[in-house]
DNA sequence: CTATGGCACGGATT
DNA sequence: AATCCGTGCCATAG
């Protein structure tokens, strides 16, 4: 009956299915500021009207328009421009250029081979024969689509998919992961499904945690099913980034773009208008047969219902974000190491609700920071995201690998007291790796080590 | 002996 | 009521 859980994408198909079933909704198209034109659900208008003095946020319902897109927002928005193009098609955009005319239907005849995961499972001698092209040519046409976006598509086995897409990962990760995470999925895959990081660490001769580190960045990093991760719908339901990739319900700039000053919060609503009950519908309610009245009078006090629980969304989601934008400011402004811890329960107590109303109104939005960057609204209320952000940042300014330990006397002289489990746990959700690996790690890679200066100054 | 990960417990949060 | 989170204890690798 309430339509606060709904993100404002599926609030539009309910109003629109209810607006279409019921003729006594009505969709009023009328508000508009006398300043700037611009088309208003709440008065004042928010860019004419001057804003209070103080600094509190202007929180206000704002139509969702066609957003003009910030640099930063443009890959997303190319992903979701894409997200409902087949696959096949996907990839033959990114290789169509490349392609000769002759090559055309080789790559849509193997395109249209690709299994859901994204594999390929024919042979390329059996394209060339269909296809009546040499087998050289359809290597070439396979090798330009697996080097297409999702990194591993059209390989042929897992096992291959995840060294391609390993390739795709040289110049992020360090060379000595690179190769150990290479010569395990090349030589040792069989081993590594069945998890004897004990064997395969004997045969490689490596100590068994590098194992585990590799075996673990593959599991995070990588997919045996390439297109999964792109295309998979529902398989992966509630990541951050799922939620990223749509249009955010709620934006918080700047007003006036006047960096500094006070945040404006727009609360996007379906409709550029306001629903009301059709007051001619009413009318006719008065006088018609009496056989009909049952009837039409039940649809009034249905659209009566939508408008009253579309005026409570739109006011506890205002109010909500009203405490966020004060509570938050510099998290929003800054990053992520400027997060106050704050939870449902305070929110809730602060606007006199029930707890599971904050948890409704916050489950499955996403909102759009001045930075451009759009974000979960449940990352408001990350308890800890603050805390790795600094654990993030020790070990990138590290000279030397730290331990579990020493992060955490670290963390405790900049008055965060967490114990030293925790930050080992912080550090596994941060994909870091742990000390003694990292020490590892940076001497296998080095190239030469008597270039490299000491370290360690004498105590 | 030190550093780290797994398990599980209790308290907070949803 | 169910879930999440920080933490202590213990086993294990190096």
């Amino acid at each position: 009956m309430s339509f606060l859980q709904l993100p404002a994408a599926e609030l539009e198909t309910t109003l629109a299915k209810e607006l279409a079933r019921n003729p006594a909704l009505e969709l009023v198209d009328e508000l508009r500021c006398p300043g700037c034109g611009k088309r208003l659900l709440q008065r004042p208008c928010p860019t004419c009207a001057a804003p209070s003095q103080t600094d509190h946020p202007i929180v206000y319902l704002s139509p969702r328009e066609p957003r003009a897109y910030s640099p930063a927002e443009l890959e997303t928005e190319y992903r979701d421009a894409y997200a409902h193009v087949p696959l096949d098609e996907y990839i033959l955009r990114q290789i169509g250029p490349q392609l000769t005319r002759a090559e055309r239907p080789m790559a849509a005849y193997i395109l249209a081979q690709l299994d859901e995961d994204g594999l390929f499972a024919g042979s390329p001698a059996e394209v060339a024969a269909a296809q009546r092209a040499s087998l050289s040519a359809v290597e070439r046409v396979l090798a330009l689509i697996q080097h297409a976006d999702p990194p591993g598509v059209g390989a042929r086995t897992p096992q291959e998919s995840l060294l391609v897409q390993l390739d795709s990962l040289t110049d992020s990760i360090p060379p000595a992961m690179l190769n150990l995470a290479h010569a395990i999925l090349q030589n040792h895959f069989e081993l590594l499904g069945k998890q004897d990081y004990a064997q395969i660490a004997r045969r490689l001769r490596v100590p068994r945690s590098l194992v585990e580190a590799a075996a673990r960045f593959i599991q995070r990093n990588l997919t045996p099913y390439p297109a999964r991760a792109f295309w998979g719908e529902g398989k992966v339901p509630e990541t951050e980034d799922a939620s990223a990739l749509s249009d955010p319900d709620i934006s918080i700039s700047f007003f006036n773009q006047s960096s500094g000053g006070p945040l404006m919060v727009e609360v996007f609503t379906p409709f550029s208008g306001w629903l009301r009950v059709s007051p001619d519908f009413k009318a006719a309610l008065a006088d018609c047969d009496e056989a009909d009245r049952e009837k039409l009078s039940a649809a009034v006090e249905q659209a009566a219902l939508i408008t009253k629980c579309l005026q409570q969304r739109n006011h506890t989601m205002r109010r909500l974000m009203q405490i966020i934008a004060e509570e938050q400011r510099s998290f929003i402004l800054g990053g992520d190491r400027d997060l106050r811890p704050l939870t449902r329960a305070q929110v809730a107590k602060a606007l006199a609700v029930h707890e599971s109303t904050i948890s409704r109104a916050v489950a499955g939005k996403s909102i759009a920071l001045p930075s451009g960057r759009i974000v979960p609204l449940a990352k408001f209320f990350d308890r800890s995201l603050s805390v790795r952000d600094r654990v993030r940042r020790l070990v990138e300014h590290e000279t030397r690998p730290l331990t579990d330990d020493e992060i955490a006397v670290a963390l405790a002289r900049e008055g965060i007291h967490v114990a030293r489990r925790t930050v080992a746990k912080y550090r596994n959700m941060l994909g870091i790796l742990p000390a003694n690996v990292r020490a590892r790690l940076a001497k296998t890679s080095r190239a030469r080590p008597a270039s490299m200066p000491a370290l360690t100054p004498a105590s």
